[in-house]
RNA sequence: GGGCGGUUAGCUCAGAUGGUUAGAGCGCUGCGUUGACAUCGCAGAGGUCACUGGUUCGAAUCCAGUAUCGCCCA
């Protein structure tokens, strides 16, 4: 059993490593994840975005956890019911491309082992990457429910997706369909439009002429001149399309045109979606690869040829660019229509070309069938699943942190279309629905049925997957247990907040309120939402700038840099580097400077705890504090304020604001002048302070412990025994401090800050004219209403700005000397020197006088102001006219000096 | 094309409801003592808050426009 004194032993250096791993054992072993308090404690719950199983933490993941931690601390200390539930997504695409890369290295593909050994193969990597992340959330401190975490391939969560698609089929908001997708021919699977990734790309605009047809389908000379960025596809146009205004081709209307190597002939039509300024203002039309094309040929009944298989090829409708890429046939294709003299000319051309955002090949826009979500149909009165999503944040029901990405969803879920939800895939939720090859039925239904229930005939199963974000959708209600009533769901839906990096507000945030109030639709209204605030992140880039990616190789692995600031470095320094929206910059000076506001934060509370002893210390009474110096009466007051802005700022996830605040503090105000005035106090035998130190250390270690965990619950284990009548045996589950307004002190706070400026005025004086450091010479303090705290702060004064003082009345005489001197308020500070440089002095202090003048001026202006007089706040008058007062007093005594001078 | 943001010290960023001489970290300059801390201390330099106009007694903050950079959607 080590005694208290030996466990106050600290090392003079605060080391992350040998602190953090076994504090974090001993709160999960003790339980204190899970959610505590009472039946009547308010209920606090966040789902954890559940990170991709692909691969490893980033430090988006790592802001996450220091955001989401500090919130959940925060409630957790404030005696809420706290959940924080974590989890894991299979991330359907993702996951299987990493598999199949891995596949590839041995010379194989997926449909060489089949289905079956495909997803047992990815199980594999699932059950290793769980734990590896899960491990290396606890290395950041999060302290998340693992007892709870959630796969979203788990059967709870697979019992949700089928029954949230049966139910969504059975209301007709699902539906199949054959229409225009995003197709990723290196992936083979359809992709939402929120998945398709547009970038700027230098190419070519072909100008291409198809000739008029004449009488028995001979070519004519006349011939229309149609542009187009992808020429390959001129092997599936069933028309040329100009607009209905364009004169230029008013007569070429209904015509025929024969087309170019294939030999078909084409009709000329007129849309209104055709540009007259695009090209040559005639459009050739491709509606098998091109979305505005198929809604022409729609329109217009054109035929659909398809030349371009799911893998990129060519196929038999190409005729002799069968089997080639479409990299070859574009080059083909145009030598061709080259020699044959079709091609007129080339442009350079730059446009925007959508690209698979998981693998960056270009999508394929494909007519193909698919199982889409219908977002606007009603299934309830006045509720599609779009205007109730829209509703519930136009109505305020879902709050948005910052509050500018409000108009960015509803822009986004007002203009909202049908959304693709079959992915033709392997890993994932499978679609519950079966086909009877014997009758043609199709069956809907949660679980797998053994028969057609039609004709008893065998059945297969739709071998699609869904899009990962329909399962995700569901994680609020799911994740609590949904479609079970249970517990958890009862006690902690609506969840309360909700965060991520705004990147994804539309894949994620968007369905989650979606799908959220349609399956908890039977709550009302108001009690369906997934969650009531949502705050988005911004982005970490690098030094640079520059988004981190692999193929930069500027990736920054949050748990090295954990490990090398520790961990509570680098939350605060995430924390700390940015508003929330907003995208910050990853630096090594950052997280330097949170190492190093740990290591004051360890040096400091090991001084305090040096002076403490092993008894339990009372803390100071307010009925007692008349009886306190003035430094312990300011300190009090300025812990007070600290608590009533660290409320405020918690309250409005001002998170990183509430660190800066309570570093500043702790460091500029507790340790720079607290406790350096302490020591002198301390050392003449004084015990008050002991009590004052104890208690600002005590409280700041919990107002910092949500942001800072582990060096603050090694220092509270270090304070607690001298903490009377402490019942947390762990600072984790302590009380958050709440408000004391009796300690607010507007005296001492006035009086302190004087104290605080002379000082400063005398070191400048010591600075100024070279004061060797250990030289101790005397200062005078010549003061009216100020005299009586410099008085009670004399022995501060001497020992922190090493001087000799002595306060004077107003009136009175200096000895006869050289000084230096100085004005700050109602005091007169002459610092004794062996010589003065005359002429610098005077320099010196015209310049103040001049300042001082100006600024004088500025206040008598404004105080002179009626209309000012007339509305400004009584505290802003006030304040000003003290203000002008003690510039005045500083005017008259430069005034003096210069002409003492 | 539509929408949303940013522009504050050399660099990276804070500055809620407008209010007394605009802040921090890093960097820079000078000096370093007393046993918590050199991952430190003290002092200092450094900003017409992108620009123009407006509202107001008062604007970094609100409004309009301009420039510029960026993001999202189409």
């Amino acid at each position: 059993m080590t005694s208290v004194s030996e466990r106050k032993q600290l090392p003079p250096a605060y080391d992350p490593k040998s602190v953090e791993q076994p504090i974090y054992q001993q709160w999960e072993e003790r339980g204190y994840f899970r959610p505590r308090g009472g039946p009547d404690a308010k209920p606090y719950c966040i789902i954890m975005p559940p990170p991709n199983v692909t691969g490893e933490l980033h430090l988006g993941h790592g802001l996450e956890d220091a955001l989401t931690d500090a919130l959940v601390r925060w409630h957790r200390m404030l005696g809420e019911k706290v959940l924080w539930l974590p989890g894991e997504d299979h991330a359907g695409i993702a996951t299987q491309n990493v598999i199949e890369r891995e596949l590839e290295k041995e010379g194989v593909d997926r449909h060489d082992i089949g289905r079956d050994a495909f997803i047992e193969r990815t199980w594999q990597w699932v059950r290793k990457y769980r734990h590896r992340i899960v491990d290396q959330h606890r290395k950041l401190g999060a302290s998340a429910d693992w007892e709870r975490d959630v796969f979203t391939l788990d059967p709870g969560i697979v019992r949700a997706v089928r029954k949230t698609f049966v139910d969504l089929y059975n209301d007709g908001l699902i539906y199949r369909g054959l229409r225009m997708i995003n197709w990723c021919p290196r992936c083979e699977t359809a992709l939402s439009d929120l998945e398709v990734d547009y970038v700027e790309e230098q190419s070519k605009l072909y100008y291409f002429r198809y000739p008029m047809v004449g009488e028995g389908g001979m070519p004519l000379p006349d011939a229309v001149l149609v542009a187009t960025t992808r020429p390959e596809t001129m092997l599936g146009d069933t028309g040329v399309a100009v607009n209905p205004d364009d004169e230029r081709y008013e007569d070429k209307i209904g015509r025929m045109l024969l087309l170019p190597i294939v030999g078909r002939e084409i009709p000329v039509v007129s849309d209104d979606a055709v540009a007259a300024e695009f090209g040559t203002g005639a459009v050739k039309v491709t509606p098998g690869h091109d979305p505005a094309d198929w809604e022409i040929g729609q329109r217009h009944d054109l035929d659909v040829v398809v030349v371009i298989d799911k893998k990129g090829i060519m196929n038999e409708e190409a005729g002799p660019y069968e089997g080639m890429t479409i990299d070859e046939t574009r080059e083909s294709i145009v030598a061709d229509l080259d020699a044959e003299g079709f091609l007129d000319h080339i442009e350079d051309y730059a446009h925007s070309v959508g690209h698979c955002s998981r693998c960056k090949t270009p999508v394929q826009p494909i007519p193909s069938e698919q199982w889409w979500v219908d977002v606007h149909k009603e299934y309830a009165p006045g509720a599609s699943l779009s205007s109730a999503a829209a509703a519930a944040v136009r109505d305020g029901l879902i709050r948005m942190v910052p509050q500018r990405f409000e108009k960015v969803y509803l822009n986004w879920m007002d203009n909202i279309r049908d959304w693709c939800i079959s992915r033709q895939l392997w890993w994932g939720h499978q679609i519950p629905v079966w086909y009877c090859d014997a009758c043609n039925a199709m069956t809907v239904q949660e679980d797998d049925p053994d028969a057609c229930p039609e004709c008893g005939g065998a059945l297969r199963q739709d071998e699609d997957v869904l899009d990962t974000w329909f399962s995700s959708g569901l994680a609020p209600h799911a994740d609590l247990g949904w479609p079970d009533d249970t517990e958890d769901l009862r006690t902690f839906y609506p969840t309360t907040d909700m965060q991520m990096g705004y990147d994804i507000m539309f894949f994620w945030n968007a369905r989650m309120i979606m799908m959220s109030m349609y399956n908890m639709r039977d709550l009302g209204r108001d009690s369906s939402i997934p969650y009531r605030t949502v705050l988005f992140h911004g982005l970490i880039r690098d030094a640079k700038g520059d988004k981190m990616t692999k193929s930069r190789g500027n990736v920054v692995d949050p748990l090295v840099s954990a490990s090398q600031y520790g961990a509570d470095a680098f939350r605060f320094a995430l924390l700390a580097g940015a508003t929330l929206g907003a995208d910050q910059r990853y630096t090594d000076e950052r997280l330097e400077a949170a190492r190093n506001f740990a290591n004051k934060l360890w040096n400091s509370a090991r001084f305090v705890l040096s002076k403490l002893g092993d008894a339990p210390i009372e803390c100071p009474a307010l009925s007692g504090r008349e009886a306190l110096a003035l430094e312990d009466r300011w300190i009090l007051s300025r812990l007070e304020q600290l608590r009533i802005d660290v409320d405020s700022l918690l309250t409005a996830y001002q998170v990183g604001e509430a660190g800066r605040t309570i570093e500043d503090f702790f460091w500029g105000e507790f340790c720079d002048w607290y406790i350096e005035m302490a020591k002198v106090r301390l050392n003449a035998g004084d015990e008050q302070p002991r009590a004052v130190l104890a208690h600002v250390l005590d409280h700041s270690l919990r107002l910092l412990h949500p942001i800072m965990p582990f060096v603050t619950e090694a220092l509270w284990q270090a304070l607690r025994d001298n903490l009377p009548g402490e019942e947390s045996d762990m600072l984790i589950v302590s009380s958050y401090p709440r408000n004391e307004p009796g300690w607010k002190d507007a005296a001492a706070e006035a009086a302190m800050s004087h104290v605080i400026e002379a000082n400063r005025a005398i070191r400048n004086l010591r600075a100024e004219n070279r004061v060797p450091a250990a030289d101790r010479p005397k200062v005078y303090l010549r003061a009216a209403d100020y005299a009586d705290a410099l008085r009670e702060t004399l022995g501060a004064t001497e020992f922190t700005s090493r001087v000799e003082v002595e306060v004077l009345a107003p009136g009175a005489e200096l000895p006869q000397a050289e000084f230096a001197f100085q004005r700050i308020a109602d005091t007169e500070i002459a610092l004794a020197l062996p010589e003065v440089d005359v002429a610098a002095e005077r320099q010196r202090l015209e310049k103040e006088l001049a300042d001082a003048e100006a600024h004088a001026a500025r206040l008598e202006k404004q105080l002179s102001n009626e209309n000012f007089l007339a509305k400004a706040p009584d505290h802003v008058k006030e304040g000003m006219q003290n203000t002008l007062a003690e510039t005045r007093q500083r005017i008259e005594g430069l005034r003096e000096r210069l002409a003492a001078l």
